[in-house]
DNA sequence: CGCCGAGTTGAACTGAATCAAGAAACGTGG
DNA sequence: CCACGTTTCTTGATTCAGTTCAACTCGGCG
């Protein structure tokens, strides 16, 4: 829990007392690796910090499984566009790892933003954290080749990426799994 | 102006109170045809919403010009980035046609901020929906080809994308100008 | 032990990049 | 308002990165 303190510490100043409002809010729990945090076509219900493990984004398609997006320690995570406007997600959130996390209702959080000013604040915060992460990643989309998207994911998450297996960390770089297996041959 | 209130009242209700705080802070500004509106290395001052006009945001390379998004009527632009830390921006937005834009300043909006509650409502809000549009457009990026990337953006902004030189328009779905151009010839 | 999903490897194919040259459109100054 | 230079767009030939299809290996698990 200190760790979201901290990491919120990172973006603004938090009175002690705005602090014990949010946290006051959140709630810890634990899912098993492979366990659904979110369902394509429910809406979500959280906003979550993973203290521990490792979680995907993605969409169950008839080809196959496309991931997107990953999610790590130390940061938020939610299917926040169906959050926000809370309509049916288009993808799922599920374990890679087993995860600790803590999470905040949708309902508890528009408590919060209603009632105080410092709810509105943490809630631009994320979203702007949130926004600058995908911006990165356009970017990194646009300039980048195949291997050099590796390349720099492994770079920013070296000890995570083991844990990823390959299928996944292909369709996150936007690559077919049999394409990261000869891009990784030709690295080592 | 009334489209700003508009826009806005789309996302959450703005009382008439909150809306004249906010406006009050909003100055009227043209910019010409390749007018520059923020420049790499400098830092964004303004938060803008688009009265009429388009604006690319490019990053001027050795090798040539990037052009990695716009940004078009009636949408808040800005380098939001370089405006929320304060830091030197990473590229140029720059006006494609004749721009008419309100904004408000980053000073402004941080006492905004720190006085109301609106404000920070409506910077959540904001980079929200600067977030899910970053969103949208990675899934693009991820599952689409070049060649519906470009009917994609067509749908959208058929008229828009008209005004648009096919260099700009080539960069920001992430091809060469020469293959944009065939795949252009291809369609009709 | 045998199965199954994950990863590797090969060969043929395809979409987009690159290099290069010419045509069209655009802007500026005379 | 035309002439010129510059930028933008088109088109061709070649190369390359990544896809697809297919076969095979490896490791974990019932």
């Amino acid at each position: 829990m200190e760790n979201i303190k901290n990491h919120l510490s990172n973006i603004v100043d938090i009175s002690e007392n705005d602090w014990e409002i949010f946290s006051s809010k959140l709630s810890k729990v634990n899912f098993p690796k492979k366990g659904i945090l979110l369902e394509k076509g429910k809406i979500e219900k959280y906003l979550s910090f993973i203290e521990s493990g490792i979680l995907r984004f993605n969409i169950p398609k008839i080809e196959y499984d496309f991931t997107f997006a990953f999610a790590f320690e130390n940061n938020f995570v939610s299917g926040y566009d169906s959050f926000i406007k809370q309509k049916p997600s288009l993808y799922n959130i599920e374990t890679i790892t087993d995860c600790t996390l803590w999470r905040v209702s949708y309902d508890d959080l528009q408590n919060i933003y209603a009632t105080t000013t410092i709810g509105n604040r943490v809630g631009r915060m994320i979203a702007e954290e949130l926004y600058l992460k995908k911006m990165k990643r356009e970017l990194c989309l646009l300039e980048n080749s195949a291997k050099q998207r590796y390349l720099d994911l492994f770079e920013e998450q070296p000890q995570l990426v083991q844990n990823i297996p390959l299928k996944y960390l292909a369709s996150y770089i936007g690559i077919r799994p049999q394409s990261l297996s000869r891009i990784r041959k030709q690295i080592y």
